[in-house]
DNA sequence: TTCATTTTAGAGCGATTGGTATAAAACATG
DNA sequence: CATGTTTTATACCAATCGCTCTAAAATGAA
């Protein structure tokens, strides 16, 4: 009844993704975009709307894609300590990959401070995050009496993801990026003793 | 022989620094900017280069006022465990003063991927701010034992104030933000033990 | 085939971007 | 006071910004 989509909407959003991830909101125009995804700017509006609603369906799909992914594995993990030790693993092959650091943190910095809809949305992620920490040190801790808060240890870790993806962007090296994950691993073994 | 300039270089950069430091590189235009140095562009061009080498120089006056007279604090204080939880006071306080985070941090995500002179400066800083963290717990240690890494640990604390600016920038509340630095404290205080 | 509907391509909108050219204005020195 | 030098204000540059308009192209249903 209508012409067709010459394009897949789901992969012109993975490239657009990829842009804002890369660039950041600010520094990506709507013409970058367009070229990214493959398409004209008239076929962008008219799919997604304006860049700030093309902006949210992008971030939308990665928190899908990616941390609301790895909380998932946690909670399905059988070892909740090797689970926590499997999604950090994860982080620093994913932040010495490339050098885009977290769309999520990206824009907690860019587009939060000015945008209280999606700084709403970024903060209830990042307490996603924390929460699945949260359950995987309570799992392993089920019926020990636990005079330390894990509200506390998994905010932590939630630092030390939040730093890793800080200095992955920053271009620090691999060592560092390490060295703070092993610590937030042991945090979460010495949990268990 | 010449013209006096008009206004006070120090307080301009000081206007421009601010901008920088709560809208960002990308968003801030160079209108804004001698707008709120209350010169005219021409004066701005003149006097600081281009707006590239204006944010070089916001960023080192921000360096020298803030992180380095932090570190030098730390250094200079007789108690190194009571350094670090001053350190923090005074971090939460800025932080929750207003939401601007941190321009280290700020830059360390929107310029050091694109600026790899700037990456170097922000990496160079970040060092700075680690080693006061380790100096802080050596000195602390000194003649003692100890198995434990202080390099680690120094930048497990790193990792806590990159956290906290980073969450601050995003809006989250008081009590997420005291609860890390109460956790890096703790770090340092359980350094002693 | 005809028709209704949607997407496409591309030009173009006013506004704003970083940066500059020009000339008047303001000083210290001779 | 005259001169040389710098800063100032203003207008302006080409380029790009987010976004929209128009009209051709492409389809399924009648």
């Amino acid at each position: 009844m209508a012409r067709p989509r010459s394009f897949d909407p789901p992969s012109a959003l993975a490239a657009a993704m990829d842009q804002f991830w890369r660039r950041g909101y600010e520094a990506t125009s709507v013409r970058d975009l367009a070229s990214a995804m493959a398409i004209t700017g008239a076929s962008l509006y008219n799919a997604f709307g304006d860049k700030r609603s093309l902006f949210r369906h992008c971030l939308d799909a990665y928190l899908d894609a990616y941390p609301r992914r790895r909380i998932a594995e946690l909670d399905a993990s059988d070892d909740p300590i090797r689970g926590i030790s499997a999604f950090f693993d994860d982080l620093i092959e994913a932040s010495l990959k490339d050098r885009r650091g977290c769309l999520l943190v990206n824009s907690a910095m860019e587009v939060a401070p000015w945008d209280t809809e999606l700084a709403g949305l970024v903060q209830k992620s990042l307490r996603e995050i924390e929460d699945g920490f949260r359950r995987a040190l309570e799992r392993q801790s089920a019926g020990v009496h636990r005079s330390r808060d894990a509200r506390a240890a998994a905010r932590q870790m939630l630092s030390a993801v939040i730093a890793m993806r800080v200095l992955a962007r920053a271009g620090e090296d691999a060592g560092r990026l390490r060295s703070i994950a092993k610590s937030a691993v042991a945090l979460a073994e010495a949990w268990q003793e």
